[in-house]
RNA sequence: GGAGAGAUGGCAGAGCGGUUUAAUGCGGCGGUCUUGAAAACCGUUGUACCGAAAGGUACCCGGGGUUCGAAUCCCUGUCUCUCCGCCA
């Protein structure tokens, strides 16, 4: 969410970067917000005032009371009386226009940083990088990924349906070893970039969902367990990112660098089609993400680390892959500038996105009132990063693709030690 | 799931209707003393909002209520602890 004083200080450059995010009547919400937020002002003032007053009126009245003046405190008695009507209206007609406001406000999405590129489709994304790794000749007729696996027994979709549905994969065998292997692998490497792993819930609460955003704004995308009312997670950034809720910590502990293996569940509603086959898109998948705190002045240095991460793995995995700078138009609602890590699945002659990096500024931290005390002792928002390293399913997918062979599936060298096998057969 | 107890500032812990703008201790920060440090002593130490400032208002788990006045009383929700039951 953003701050209702950045409206007020810096309305230009907010009407400017909601329209680079393709929002519609900036100019015009934007004015209401302002007018309702001094609405707001002026109804408070009023209230303090009389606030004021019936304090120190009730003041007397103990005084008095005390004094044994008790037919004089009736007197006052009754000028608290009206007074009271006209706070109570107060408070409500205050609380009716903070709701007002924050509905209003939350609606808005996070401002792009001034190096997103004006766009409104994915096609406008620009390339921000092309890795220099070759795509791997396959030969005559590679097979796709899935194929492949009904070849290798690496996983099972058509069981996956009987147990659950679609989109909800089993891997087996060599493929579920795989899969660990890469889980190991992915949280190695975290670990070896200072980050603190973190095995945290699989559901969580409403107010963690409204933390990171995913509420309102992707309710579809959660599944709901509406008995206890939670929902179950779609990134392990939820629950990562909403450790700091509420709180204000130590300038001196920044950055905070976390990370976690989780499911994810996902509902895609309304997905279909030969680009979601396979483990393309699926509903749930196992991701590692990586979550970092940080002072903002450093945020955006910090994101360019995060990128040198997830491309060191990539490089050690020998895929190829390429980083997009996302534009304006296919940012998330909560990002200030997302880089996109796709990697190319050469069967499918396709690049699948195995990660997204973003830098959201303070528009969680505001969401979740997280703060650190700054060297003048004043409480300022933090920023929140993350990123996946890695999303597994279509990483898996890729990998089996790109490393087929007459023999089978060959493992990449740094797998080996997790796998215990060199090639998948 | 059953029974009981509880939720107060960074932590510990008092307060149970009117100098509480929350005692006291610990911790943090600043200072005195010291060659330096420790100890001792003095001061300071929450957040949000309104206000140019002075200052004001709100917040003692969340929500509602009683009262001129609520951390304190009532209702309700959530969570925690103890005991019992069940259980990986």
């Amino acid at each position: 969410m953003l701050q209702i004083q950045v409206l007020r200080d810096q309305k230009e450059r907010v009407i400017l970067g909601l329209k680079k995010k393709h929002f519609q009547d900036a100019e015009v919400i934007v004015d209401k917000l302002v007018a309702l937020d001094d609405d707001r002002k002026s109804i408070q003032r009023n209230l303090n005032d009389i606030q004021a007053d019936s304090n120190k009126l009730a003041a007397e009245i103990g005084q008095l009371i005390k004094n044994g003046l008790k037919e004089e405190a009736e007197v006052v008695k009754q000028k608290v009386a009206t007074l009271k009507i006209e706070l109570k209206n107060l408070e409500d007609a205050l609380k009716q226009k903070e709701v007002e406001l924050e509905t209003l406000l939350i609606t808005l999405p996070n401002l792009p940083h001034e190096s997103v590129p004006v766009g409104k489709t994915p096609e406008e994304n620009e390339v921000y990088k092309m890795s220099n790794i070759a795509i791997p000749d396959l030969g005559e007729n590679p097979l796709p990924h899935w194929d492949l696996a009904k070849k290798y027994n690496i996983f099972d979709l058509e069981l996956g349906v009987k147990i659950t549905g679609a989109g909800f994969p089993l891997y087996r065998g060599k493929g579920a070893k795989l899969q660990r292997a890469l889980i190991n692998f992915f949280l190695d490497e975290a670990h070896a970039a200072g980050y603190e792993e973190i095995i945290p819930p699989l559901m969580v609460n409403e107010d963690s969902a409204r933390g990171t955003g995913n509420l309102p704004d992707k309710e579809a995308q959660m599944y709901h367990v509406t008995k206890d009312d939670l929902y179950l997670i779609p990134t392990a950034e939820v629950p990562i990112t909403n450790i700091f809720r509420g709180d204000i910590l130590d300038e001196k502990v920044l950055p905070i660098k976390m990370t976690g293996y989780t499911p994810c569940f996902r509902r895609e509603a309304g997905s279909y089609g030969a680009h979601v086959r396979g483990l393309n898109r699926v509903h749930q998948f196992d991701k590692i993400e990586i979550v970092q705190f940080a002072h903002p002045k450093d945020s955006y240095d910090i994101q360019l680390k995060m990128l040198e991460h997830v491309e060191g793995i990539l490089i050690k995995l020998g895929l190829p892959y390429r980083i997009l700078r996302l534009c304006g138009g296919d940012m998330s609602f909560s990002s200030a500038l997302t880089f996109d890590f796709e990697v190319f699945s050469a069967a499918q002659k396709r690049w699948l996105e195995v990660s997204s990096v973003s830098n959201f500024e303070s528009f969680q931290s505001n969401r979740m009132q997280t703060k650190f005390r700054d060297e003048n002792k004043k409480v300022q928002l933090i920023h929140t990063l993350n990123g996946s390293a890695l999303a597994l399913a279509r990483i898996v997918a890729s990998i089996i693709e790109n490393y087929q062979c007459e023999e089978g599936i060959k493992i990449p060298e740094v797998l080996q030690k997790y796998t215990g096998f060199d090639i998948l057969n």
